[in-house]
Formats: C-alpha cells, structure tokens, sequence
DNA sequence: GTGTTTGCAAAGTGTTTGCAATTTA
DNA sequence: TAAATTGCAAACACTTTGCAAACAC
C-alpha cells in the first residue's frame, strides 16, 4: 500500500502528459494516495465533493477516461450499467460481491490459467479478466 | 449445436413456469432454436420485428429477465452499458472482440483454473467469468 | 372470470457531448 | 496569448416502471 505523496501524483501526470490541472492533482490525490481503489464515477464526485476539490462530474469522466487512456487507471466491468475504475494496473483479478456492489482485488499469483484456448485467427490477446462472483459477505472484511 | 423443435421450447417455457405466450414462444424460437447465442436486447428486438413476432422493447427485457432468473438464459458482462445474454447455460468462458462487441465462448475444458483463492469470509461462491479479451478478428471467423 | 402478461409512454440511470468561459504554460 | 481544460446543460443509450388493455387458463 504505498502512500504516494503530493509530488508523486504531480509526476505521474507529467509522465502521462497531462496538464496538472487543480482538478486532476485534486482526483489524482484521492484515487492514489490511499492504497487501491475501485471506484465509480459518483463515488469520487462525492469525495471530491467533500475533499473541497471544485469539479464537475464531466470532467471526472473526462479525468478518468484519460487517467485510463494514461495507463494510470484500469476499467473493471462487473454489471452493466456501472463502470467501475481500478487504481491497481497490473495484472490480478477481482472478487465481486454481487449484493453489495463491492470489488476487490484477487492478486495474479492466486488464481492460475493453465491452458488458454488458441485465439481467433487474425486477434492479439488484450488481456484475461477474472471475476469471482460471491453472494454473502463484503468488500469490508476482505483485503 | 442442437436444433429444438418447436415442442421443445414449449416445453422450456412450461418447465420454466412461465405461461407459453405468443411473445414469450416467439423470442424462445429465436432464442433457442438457432444454437448458442448472444445477443442483446436490442438484437432479438430487431429479429422479432423481421420475423413478424409482435412483441414491445419493455416486453423483450421482460421476458430476457424471466428466462434468466428460470435459468434458461445467462446474462454476460463484457462492457458497461451494454447487457448480453447467452443462451449458453453451462458452465463456459468467452472471448470478446473489443472492436466488433462480439462474443463467442470458450468451451469450459479450454480453460482451467486452477487455485481458486479462499473466498472472503462469509462469501459463497456464485461463478467464475473469465473473459478473454482480444483485439483484431473477430467472432465470425470462429466457434 | 381471474390473474397474468403485454405495450405504451414516461421516467430513470449512467455516461457523453457541444461549446463558451476559464485556466495553464 | 495560444492551446488545453473545465463546466454547464442538453443529449444519449440502455433499461425499468406504472398502468390500462389484451390475453391465457
């Protein structure tokens, strides 16, 4: 859980190209300098909202769409209707408690894929996204 | 690929519980007498509409609900905002074609997973989705 | 007949867009 | 100052809902 101090979120956008803007420091300081974070649009809307931070929520999809173009987010698609948003890029996969809407990370090294099918003729592999659907229990008491 | 006459369907619906109405016979036709499938709401609406079945959009997600809560359909997330339903109902996996928004599965024995981490307390295991997501291609050419 | 199912149109949810005003370098 | 970014409000895509009319048993 590396906490990433105010210069740490300044460079990373820098290294992705982005303006550091106050609304992307602001967003950017939420989503990562707490550790890893599933969240949705509104859920940032609303902590930003109490964070004091002055944004419009197009501009948090605006933010994270390029935050994920960037490689500094990763898009989670659990349910329809509802995109989720990942602060953890690198490979691993996800539990999703389907009651409480809750995600949360399963590291790579605890799930094996032996044997992936031979792809279409013509793909190139994007990426393998695993989700492990419970009912019962939550987010909370879990990573 | 198992064809089903249409004394099956019937039978289907009747198993299911689920009073054999013009509509629902008509979707089940298209549905399950075509071999796996997956479509969307708006597709079968579409398909309803040039095979004559009179049937509204309302009725359409209806009848998709019913026949994935009989265990008839399942329903498949692979890009928020947009609900696939497989008439697939046993245990598989999919490829998904970024591009095109096609889907076509991966037979369950072309994959296995081995290690499934412990689940969260309190949690019960519901599914396991893995989605291979590839780009380039597409679903024609495959399956 | 009675309860179920349908369909319309309206409402809802989550997301995207156009464009003028603002901000950053 | 020039180019990028923001925010509003309107538009959007998809899905759900309320309720009267139609239907199945």
């Amino acid at each position: 859980m590396a906490e990433r101090p105010y210069t740490h979120v300044l460079s990373m956008l820098q290294e992705a190209g982005l303006r550091p803007t106050r609304q992307r420091l602001g967003l950017a300081r939420l989503l990562f300098e707490a550790g890893n974070r599933h969240v949705t649009a509104e859920d940032i809307y609303a902590e930003a909202k109490v964070a004091g931070i002055p944004v419009s929520l197009a501009t948090i999809y605006n933010t994270l769409h390029q935050f994920t173009a960037s490689g500094l987010l990763r898009e989670v698609v659990v349910e329809p209707g509802r995109a989720y948003f990942d602060t953890n890029t690198s490979g691993h996969h996800h539990f999703f408690f389907e009651e409480t809407g809750d995600i949360c990370d399963i590291p790579e090294n605890e799930i094996s894929i032996v044997r992936l099918p031979p792809l279409p003729q013509g793909a190139s592999l994007n990426r393998v996204d695993v989700v492990v659907r419970v009912t019962g229990g939550s987010g909370r008491n879990y990573n």
